[in-house]
Parts: C-alpha cells; sequence; structure tokens
RNA sequence: CGGGAAGUAGCGCAGCUUGGUUAGCGCGCAGCGUUCGGGACGCUGAGGUCGCGGGUUCGAAUCCCGCCUUCCCGACCA
C-alpha cells in the first residue's frame, strides 16, 4: 500500500484552489514556465485543446469564416487610437523596446488580442459593399501581463481564437455577433457539457471598445463564475479609429460595423473546475484524448490471451471511433492503473483478467458514477459507445443542475449580501457603476450578465433602490 | 505595488536554535527478482554548486548583511 495522503488530492471542499493546482499536476495537463506566470502545455493538456479546437474551427468554418494569421507585433501608436481600448488594455501590455540591438524608434505591443492590426489591414482590404461582409478568424497566441497567475486560467500567454468580422449594416454585424454566441453555446452545451447561462455584459464589464458584450457564464464546482467566451459588437468605434470604410450602392462612403469574438485556453479550466471531484479530472467524452482505457490484468505469465484481446478491443473501437488506450505497462499494478486513469478524468475504463474471460465477460467502470458493469466480450465496443453517450447526458445534467441548485434570487440588500457567497444570485440592479463597486468592494462579486432568458420583471434595485434599466432580473457572482 | 510565508535531490520535507566527519528521510527514478481483480514487495543503485553574492570564523546548509525567486492574501483580468 502506497500512502494515500501522498498520492491523492486535496479534497475540494477543503480547499478548492489547491485541488485545482494539484489536478492539473497530476493529470499532466500543464506546468509552469520559467517565467512567471507562464505556462506549458503538456501533450495530455494540449491534446484537450486540440479536440476543443477542432469542434469549434469546424463550426467557424461552417458559417463561413477564414482562417489567417496576423503578426504578434502591433506597433504602439494602434492600440491609442481607440480610446477605450489603450485604456481597457494599457496596464497589461507586454511592451518590446528593444530589438536587433538597439532601442526601437516605436515600442512594439505584444498583442494582447489583435482588433488594431486586424482592423488596420481590412481598411486596406475592403473598399465596396462588395467586399462584405469579410469574415476572418485567427487562432494565436496572445499576452496580457497579469498580476496574478493560474494555469490555464490566467497566465501572462495563453492561446485562444478570435473570430472579426466587418459588415455594411448593425444588422449584419449583430447577427454574426448573435451566430458566434451560438457556436460557443453549441461547444459549451454539447462538447464541453458545461451548461452556463447566455447573456449580455453590463457597461461595466464590457470589452474595453465594444457596443455590446455578450458571454457565456459557467458554473464551477465551488460556485464561483467563470466566463466560457465573448462576442463583442463593436459598432463603427474601430472603424473609425482605423478607417474601415466602404462605398456603399449608392455610392457614399460608410463606415464599416465590426464584430470580434473569441475562446481560449481558458475553457479547459472551466471543464476542470465544472466537472471535477476530489478523485480527479472528470472528462466531456468530446474532449477526453482517450475516451476508454483498457486495462488487462494479467497474472502469471500466460499474458498472451489477455494481450490478444486488449489489442482486438482496441481495433474494435477505433474503428467505430472511440478513442482508446491500452494500459499495459507491466510494472504497475491494476490498482494504481485505476486510480491514475480516474485522475486523468477519463470516461470509462474497461478491466478484465483471466476471471472475466472465463466467463466471457469485461469490467466496464464509469468514471462518473463509479459504477462497474459486466458487458459480454462480443457486446463491448458498442456497449461503450452507447455509456458514452449516456455518460455525455449525465455529466450535462449534472452541470445544470448544479448551477440551477445554486442560483438564487435576492429580494433585498440583506439577502443578496448573504447569498454572494457562493453561486449564482439573481436579482434587480440599477447598473449604476457607484453600485456595481459598492457590490464589488463589500463582496467581491461582479455582475456576470443580463441572462437572455430572464423573464421580464420591473423592480428596483436590490442594493440601492433605484429603478433597473435591465426590465429583468441580472446575475451576479464570484468570477474566475 | 501593499500584507504574509518559503527557498536543502525530480517532488514533499528534516537538519539551522547551540557552526564541527562523507548533508539525511519519504515518495519518485534505474537494474534485477517476486508480484498483478482498487494506489504491490525485496535487494542493489544513481541523483545535491544546501536560491545568489558578500562577510564573520581554523571551519558555514547552520551566524550576519545585501540581492533574487517562488507561493498565498488584496487591487487587474479571457
Amino acid at each position: 500500500m502506497a500512502r494515500a495522503d501522498e498520492l491523492s488530492i486535496t479534497p475540494q471542499s477543503q480547499d478548492f484552489s489547491a485541488w485545482y493546482n494539484e489536478i492539473v499536476q497530476k493529470a499532466e495537463l500543464a506546468d509552469r514556465g520559467p517565467v512567471r506566470g507562464t505556462m506549458v502545455i503538456r501533450p495530455y493538456g494540449y491534446r484537450i485543446w486540440e479536440l476543443l479546437q477542432h469542434e469549434l474551427d469546424s463550426r467557424i468554418k461552417a458559417t463561413g469564416h477564414e482562417n489567417a494569421y496576423f503578426p504578434l507585433f502591433i506597433p504602439e501608436e494602434y492600440l491609442k487610437r481607440e480610446a477605450e481600448h489603450v485604456e481597457g488594455f494599457s496596464p497589461e501590455l507586454a511592451v518590446v523596446t528593444h530589438a536587433g540591438g538597439k532601442q526601437l524608434e516605436e515600442p512594439l505591443v505584444v498583442r494582447p488580442t489583435s482588433e488594431t492590426v486586424i482592423g488596420e489591414m481590412m481598411a486596406n482590404w475592403i473598399e465596396s459593399h462588395r467586399d462584405l461582409p469579410l469574415k476572418l478568424n485567427q487562432w494565436a497566441n496572445v499576452v496580457r501581463w497579469e498580476m496574478r497567475p493560474r494555469l490555464f486560467l490566467r497566465t501572462t500567454e495563453f492561446l485562444w481564437q478570435e473570430g472579426h468580422t466587418a459588415h455594411a449594416t448593425e444588422e449584419d454585424a449583430k447577427e454574426e455577433v448573435a451566430t458566434a454566441l451560438n457556436f460557443y453555446r453549441e461547444i459549451a452545451d454539447d462538447v464541453a457539457l458545461l451548461s452556463p447561462v447566455l447573456g449580455e455584459k453590463t457597461p461595466g464589464e464590457r470589452f474595453a471598445g465594444a457596443l455590446n458584450t455578450y458571454s457565456l457564464e459557467a458554473m464551477m464546482r465551488d460556485g464561483k463564475a467563470l466566463q466560457a467566451a465573448t462576442s463583442h459588437y463593436l459598432g463603427t468605434n474601430f472603424a473609425q479609429a482605423f478607417n474601415i470604410t466602404y462605398q456603399s450602392g449608392e455610392g457614399d462612403l460608410q463606415y464599416c460595423h465590426t464584430t470580434s469574438w473569441g475562446m481560449s485556453t481558458r475553457l479547459i479550466g472551466a471543464v476542470i473546475m465544472a466537472h471535477g471531484d476530489d478523485k480527479g479530472l472528470i472528462l466531456p467524452p468530446k474532449l477526453a484524448p482517450y475516451q476508454t482505457v483498457i486495462v488487462p490484468i494479467a497474472k502469471g505469465p500466460e499474458t498472451s490471451e489477455i494481450k490478444k484481446l486488449a489489442d482486438q478491443f482496441a481495433v474494435d473501437m477505433e474503428r467505430m471511433g472511440i478513442r482508446t488506450h491500452i494500459d499495459d505497462r507491466a510494472y504497475l499494478s491494476p490498482g494504481f492503473k485505476f486510480n491514475a486513469w480516474e485522475q486523468k478524468g477519463v470516461p470509462l475504463r474497461c478491466e478484465f483478467g483471466e476471471r472475466d474471460i472465463s466467463k466471457g465477460v469485461v469490467t466496464l467502470h464509469n468514471r462518473l458514477t463509479s459504477e462497474k458493469q459486466l458487458v459480454a466480450i462480443d457486446k463491448l465496443s458498442e456497449t461503450v459507445q452507447t455509456e458514452l453517450r449516456q455518460f455525455e447526458r449525465d455529466l450535462f445534467e449534472r452541470a445544470k443542475e448544479f448551477r440551477l441548485a445554486n442560483t438564487r434570487y435576492a429580494s433585498s440588500k440583506e439577502e443578496f449580501f448573504e447569498q454572494i457567497q457562493s453561486g449564482f444570485v439573481v436579482a434587480e440592479h440599477c447598473g449604476t457603476k457607484e453600485c456595481e463597486d459598492l457590490v464589488k468592494e463589500t463582496s467581491s462579486a461582479t455582475p456576470r450578465c443580463i441572462p437572455f432568458d430572464a423573464k421580464p420583471t420591473n423592480g428596483a434595485c436590490v442594493i440601492c433602490g433605484k429603478v433597473s434599466p435591465y426590465g429583468k432580473r441580472i446575475i451576479f457572482a464570484k468570477a474566475y
């Protein structure tokens, strides 16, 4: 018996952030880089990102966007052209002042996001209404100098996708913003199984330079919110700053309406914290590098039959599109492997030895329910397939129920501050900056969004009593 | 940047108060053997500029000074 305290993880209930840090390391998702705040994404973690990337990229392409790549370095002056944009980003910029052995005449910023360079290029490329809409996307790294880094959640450099589009009219641009939001919803609900709330950001929480910002707010298992993706309507702000104009059918010059939208490696952090438990990760099947792992249990030297069967299972499952891995490491005990793969979040595990084979069955273990069932050998791959689908439904339902169970309505200031300690609180709010700041100072919670699907209500701000401009209750929570 | 803690093997730590052989322990790692149905065991072995620089001393992981870094808590944030 190895020592449990050295092998296991700090329970979530004891210290959620310790749990998070340990599981990121132990599941071999990522490691810290040598420079403060940087992250090395390890193969197992990167595979999750690739799977996510593939799901999202195909949706981006299916809706008529094209991938492109823009430079990492941006002239500092570009950032300054849009007033709110600079103000929002300047505190977290990394600026290159020296290159080629001498001081640069104009400093270069390492992109924190690419609205500005892309805007500059769009201005060159767009002449006529016939060039619109222009729908671009790029997969890239960006740098934001964060004070308190945490792997996947806040690192100085992270990976993401940023969509940038230009349209002739506000209506077209707003439809685009909704399209982007919709494929994020699909990713969050169908792929990552997060069951987030969709809504609009309050003015104070908007992207720097946007007219409207929309987001998906997922709930982590400690009750905190995490923004899973965002989509912005930028109006003509960037078009004016970068002179992105087109000649209309009538011959007059008009500013384009632009949008931008993004999802980052932070989503992996969301998956970890929304699904994981005290045994480790629980991965949604569509994001699991291995959807099932095969652990053959060898006894004595006569392992060839067992090995052959394991190979056969792997071939059958791969043929059905199920990502499978055989763990035949001879130097580890089965029990060790069970725990290790549970820590890594593999949804299903097939284990079998002499005892099973003699009965013509294998044992199938479910990471979510911890249940084991015996499955006939010739039914294994199809059972795995149906179990994976069931696993997805169960995991999604669990996330959804958890969110609903931890969402409360506050009707008074006292109730609000009591409930805001954990989970989502829905309440009437006046939307003023002073009042949002007051909430933040006293509880460290922020308005997460004005949910789309909330019923219309008319009430006074639960904090200060002023009239609510939203016409519905909005969501507050502590957030990552 | 403000408040707190810590730097000794890959990881977790002991040793420091009271300076003194070759700096230990657990896990992990390597080799061999026995094992294998929920974190196996035995034997053998590899692995260290004790964060960096200076000082005190016959002698510093240990005492003194300076610096650096990391982690936790607050202000920022996808």
